[in-house]
DNA sequence: AGAAGGGGCCGCCAAT
DNA sequence: ACATTGGCGGCCCCTT
């Protein structure tokens, strides 16, 4: 059994919650792991809180459960120029000395700081907050880059909804990927996507209509990808020019056919890993890569490991 | 490991 | 006047 804490303040918006509850608060029978995660929001008022939209919130338990907890999480703070009381600041500390994971949302980013639990280590945040982070809190290393960054005892993310990839990788992390994917299949969002917040600085809301194109075509992709699979023949099935299905391809999901491609792949070829026996070369082929050469490369761009190490690590022989 | 060949990406622009 | 399309070409990165 783990204990998760996620922090609540007053002003606070209910999604970093919501998403919180969603990955850790629920049970989960039906997915054999062997144990599962409890659940604890507390806060340091007695509440009841108000929630951004009118709701209010009354906590379950106080900073003491910080105390107990294996995983303590702290969502975005309403005020990025405040600082946080010196009870919370303490309890934060006496957690992570203790050992336990220290995990912040978009600008929760901030109370951390406040905390000293950054100093020297890199962080990421909202990338609207990247400045303001690197100014009043000199000593840490700002990365406005990265969704998520997992700095061993540490981990920071990006926007709200980076806090659901950060969330689907502590379960990768504690349960193995297969787990974590089916997590992500019963919230329908993508098990792993890749890096960068630049695409959403590009395109902070998704487009229009022909989103539902590219989707379809992706879905179609999805199921070939052992195939030898050119841009061509997926702009074809998007009845598009080549031109424009890139363009649009680009709107959609922020980056390029290939890109998108080679990506799905390495995230196919990670259940393989995990539960299988199959030799490194035959993993390649069965996700599409012509080459188990380069299949590591891409493996160790996306996963920044290579497949034998992850599968050391993950693997269901562990 | 490193180089050559080829496919992919995207800025540019004329045409719609 | 303005937006969207799709061909072209050169650079980039993937593959071999």
């Amino acid at each position: 059994m783990h204990r998760v804490a996620v922090l609540a303040f007053d002003g606070m918006a209910p999604f970093e919650l919501g998403v919180v509850v969603e990955v850790f608060g629920l049970a989960r029978p039906e997915l054999a792991a062997p144990w599962w995660y409890e659940l604890e929001i507390c806060a340091e008022a007695e509440g009841p809180l108000r929630l951004v939209g009118g709701a209010q919130l009354v906590p379950g338990s106080g900073l003491d459960a910080l105390a107990r907890a294996d995983t303590v999480i702290v969502p975005g703070t309403p005020d990025v120029h405040g600082t946080p009381s010196d009870a919370l600041i303490a309890a934060l500390r006496t957690a992570a000395a203790r050992g336990a994971r220290i995990v912040s949302i978009c600008s929760g980013a901030f109370t951390l700081a406040a905390a000293g639990l950054l100093d020297g280590k890199q962080a990421a945040t909202h990338w609207q907050y990247a400045d303001l982070l690197r100014r009043r809190f000199p000593a840490v290393r700002v990365n406005a880059e990265q969704l998520y960054l997992d700095q061993g005892a540490v981990l920071t993310s990006a926007g709200s909804a980076a806090g659901i990839d950060l969330c689907l990788y502590l379960v990768r992390r504690d349960h193995g990927a297969e787990i974590a994917n089916a997590v992500a299949r019963r919230l329908v969002v993508a098990p792993h996507r890749d890096g960068g917040q630049a695409q959403f600085i590009e395109a902070p809301v998704a487009p229009d209509v022909d989103q539902h194109a590219i989707a379809r075509t992706m879905e179609w992709a999805c199921g070939l990808l052992a195939e030898r699979l050119t841009v061509p023949a997926m702009a074809a099935h998007a009845h598009m020019s080549v031109r424009t299905f890139t363009r649009r391809f680009r709107a959609a999901s922020g980056t390029s056919p290939k890109q998108w491609l080679l990506d799905q792949r390495v995230a196919a070829a990670l259940p393989l890993l995990e539960s299988s026996e199959l030799p490194i070369e035959i993993v390649a082929s069965t996700v599409g890569f012509e080459s188990a050469v380069s299949f590591r490369q891409h493996f160790a761009r996306v996963m920044r490991t290579t497949p034998s190490r992850y599968r050391r690590e993950f693997g269901i022989m562990r």
